[in-house]
DNA sequence: TCCGTTTGGAACAATGATGTTTCAAACGGA
DNA sequence: TCCGTTTGAAACATCATTGTTCCAAACGGA
């Protein structure tokens, strides 16, 4: 009875995803691994959570890694678009680092999402410089209005009321545009 | 040694924003009153955070009371500010009820957000109507992106970057008119 | 003052998971 | 086959908290 995929940590995020209370005995079980095995590699629960954090964290980094930020000629919007379509579906990931209690001690994963942020915040002050984005926010609060977004967003589609597919066009045009109809009287 | 002040879901309510793992124990010291008598009150750990986000959702409940939203010739744009002027500063409580898993099978507070949030897309959809806001965007994902951003505006209080008395202006403004540069290049 | 009610203190049982230890069995390469 | 290594099963100690119970004491109105 091997766990159906995937490493351990991978089986684990699975199930701790889906259930956040699961005993380590579930968790062990789901990987098709004893507890005891569990316990040799993971001596803590707490080591445990902080593993399935970590590597949500590499999901995430990875995500932006592809997305290629840095290209410094990159225009803003396409940069965007294709950011929140690589987030939007970390939804899961993004939910349990910032839900779980236990991780808010863990500095190391705050720090990596600044490291993350940072990134973001860089290309919307390029943004700003070239005329594109609204040089009178502050860039941080830019970045932090797209993560909110890209929350709001996932909470929608596990509500089954977005399409995954929709969800970064509707993000997008969210987000740059407002919510204020271009015709009506401003 | 009586509690500082207030009721005991109040006191509760301190406490437990405070540190949502609190023993009972710390919570009754905190309001000034014996183990026994909470569990009195509050024959259970659940019951009694169940009082306390119950708590919680009447303080939103009555901020939204306050706004007024319900007046049928109220301009939208005004409604939401005055709107997101109340809500912001229940941060707290918003973060509580959401990270707090044992409350997430507790329908009749989702229930009772939901019916706030059918208020706002009451709002939204007379604003559209009236077209001052996009009708291209859902009523629904408008009040769900209002939510978020209340919510990456508390968080950006809380983290000592935005000044209480900023946020409400600056979430509406970024809000209604997007990140876009008006002036630049679209 | 008297008496019913509410409270506090203390000790207790139950719980349920965690982390530990031990030993036998399975595994895998040489 | 042999042997070192990894694993599983089971039993155990621990532990903090919760929820319960009981009695004495404080309270408060009549």
């Amino acid at each position: 009875m091997r766990g159906s995929s995937g490493t351990l940590v991978e089986i684990a995020t699975q199930t701790l995803l889906a259930n956040p209370a699961a005993a380590l005995a579930e968790v062990a079980a789901a990987a098709g691994v004893s507890r005891t095995t569990l316990h040799r590699l993971y001596p803590t629960r707490q080591e445990l959570l902080v593993a399935v954090a970590s590597e949500a964290v590499d999901r995430v980094e990875r995500a932006y890694a592809e997305v290629g930020l840095e290209a410094p000629g990159e225009e803003a919007e396409g940069a965007l678009r294709r950011l929140l379509a690589a987030l939007i579906p970390l939804g899961p990931q993004l939910e349990f680092i910032h839900r779980e209690r236990s991780l808010d001690a863990e500095l190391s994963l705050h720090t990596r999402f600044d490291s993350l942020d940072d990134l973001v915040i860089d290309l919307v002050k390029r943004g700003q410089r070239a005329g594109v984005l609204r040089a009178d926010l502050a860039a941080w609060w830019i970045v932090s209005s797209l993560n909110g977004a890209v929350y709001a967003a996932w909470e929608s589609i596990e509500l089954g009321r977005l399409a995954p597919n929709d969800a970064p066009g509707m993000v997008l045009s969210t987000l740059l545009d407002g919510i204020r109809s271009a015709a009506g009287g401003g």
